[in-house]
DNA sequence: TAGATTGTTAATCGATTAACAATC
DNA sequence: TAGATTGTTAATCGATTAACAATC
């Protein structure tokens, strides 16, 4: 039984870990071989002793007056995140968004392969999300537990997410990521992310509307 | 000068903000009138104890014995954020993304009217996203200058994505969106939201990977 | 060796939560 | 009045940061 830090990890680490990884693979593609937590702070807004306390929770990847080896961290982060395969997907919701999803290739250059696109619109059944035929929601189950899929992306209407939901968890997918604007709610064992791609444009408007009240009182 | 709280408000409770309206706009719609902080910890799976805190920064909006008036209390938050009154946007990107953005209704819905979409493609120019003709690039500077814009969001590849803020930044752009999978940096003052779609999906990979671990655990 | 940068400790800071008096 | 629920305090909890010895 080989299992390193069963000690709790902060969450915060985790969601960390995906903004290192990423400045990290672009390093990488520079031709960088190795960085400090400093540079490695600058690039992802992240305080440099915050990166390297992060890491520790896994084990000690850095060189004392060097730095980290870039492609050694690559991977290191990649196996934590589970990320040094591919994870195969299914997608409900063959809309603007979700022919969008389908048509990006950053998802196989991230190790994530869409093995299916599903919707309930007969006009939609059959045409194509980028290179992927839509099948009619009905072929959910078999589909997904004939190819265990595990991973579950959500491109539909407010008003059918929560259904689409309990499609998902009925069928065994672990991970939900919810593009849709409400919450979904899942039973303990799967994670629901939900992702409002607007609700982040709403927080965003209160530093904007502060800064003019700034302003105002400024020009009393 | 009337500014109720110049105490500094942490990032969190902002952050939070958006999601209480979600469910408040919910609630309404669905003919409650009033609702207690219980109840919307339920909805947004968060502490019913932060919530009346969170709240608390701004004033007291709730009755004791009673709850929350549902109809002053979205007003209240709206007035908060500042989405208690429409604000104009541009895009730039016009590809199966920002598409898909300009198609979305929700945006007006939730307050935001996109007025102009760019790119810089020819073969896109001219053509159409949702209801807007994509303009050419070079139009960028005279139309946010001319309507005052100051939100804009970034739909375009990797690659590009610096380039696009620093013209949306010199054209006094504040409030920038992006949507792009790498991070966009922005000077002090102006405010630059990262949200890579991805990104998400790699965080929770990390929780599906350690049920399996926790899985194989037991199994031995 | 001198300079650089990690890993780690200890201090700080701030957010979360439980608990309860106030009050509808 | 009795029951419910807020607003608020005080305690806890955990994350962030500065600082520095270890060491490349």
């Amino acid at each position: 039984m080989n299992v390193n830090h069963i000690d709790h990890i902060p969450e915060g680490v985790i969601e960390r870990l995906p903004a290192y990884l990423g400045v990290l693979l672009q390093l990488r593609q520079e031709g960088n071989s190795t960085v400090s937590s400093a540079r490695l702070g600058e690039l992802t807004r992240i305080n440099p002793a915050q990166i390297r306390r992060d890491l520790t929770h896994f084990g000690q990847f850095g060189k004392r007056g060097v730095g980290y080896d870039i492609v050694s961290l690559v991977e290191r982060v990649q196996h934590i995140l589970g990320s040094d395969h591919t994870h195969r997907m299914v997608l409900v919701g063959a809309g603007h968004l979700g022919t969008a999803i389908a048509a990006y290739d950053g998802l196989k250059e991230r190790g994530f392969a869409l093995v299916a696109v599903f919707d309930k619109d007969p006009t939609k059944v059959g045409g194509k999300a980028g290179d992927i035929i839509v099948r009619d929601i009905s072929e959910f189950p078999r589909v997904v537990s004939e190819q265990g899929i595990r991973i579950g992306v959500i491109a539909v209407p407010q008003d059918a997410a929560q259904e689409v939901t309990d499609l998902m968890v009925a069928n065994g997918i672990r991970v939900i990521l919810n593009y849709s604007p409400t919450m979904v709610y899942a039973p303990a064992g799967v994670v629901a992310h939900n992702t409002d791609p607007v609700r982040e444009l709403l927080h965003t408007l209160y530093y904007l509307s502060k800064s003019d009240e700034i302003a105002a009182v400024v020009a009393e």
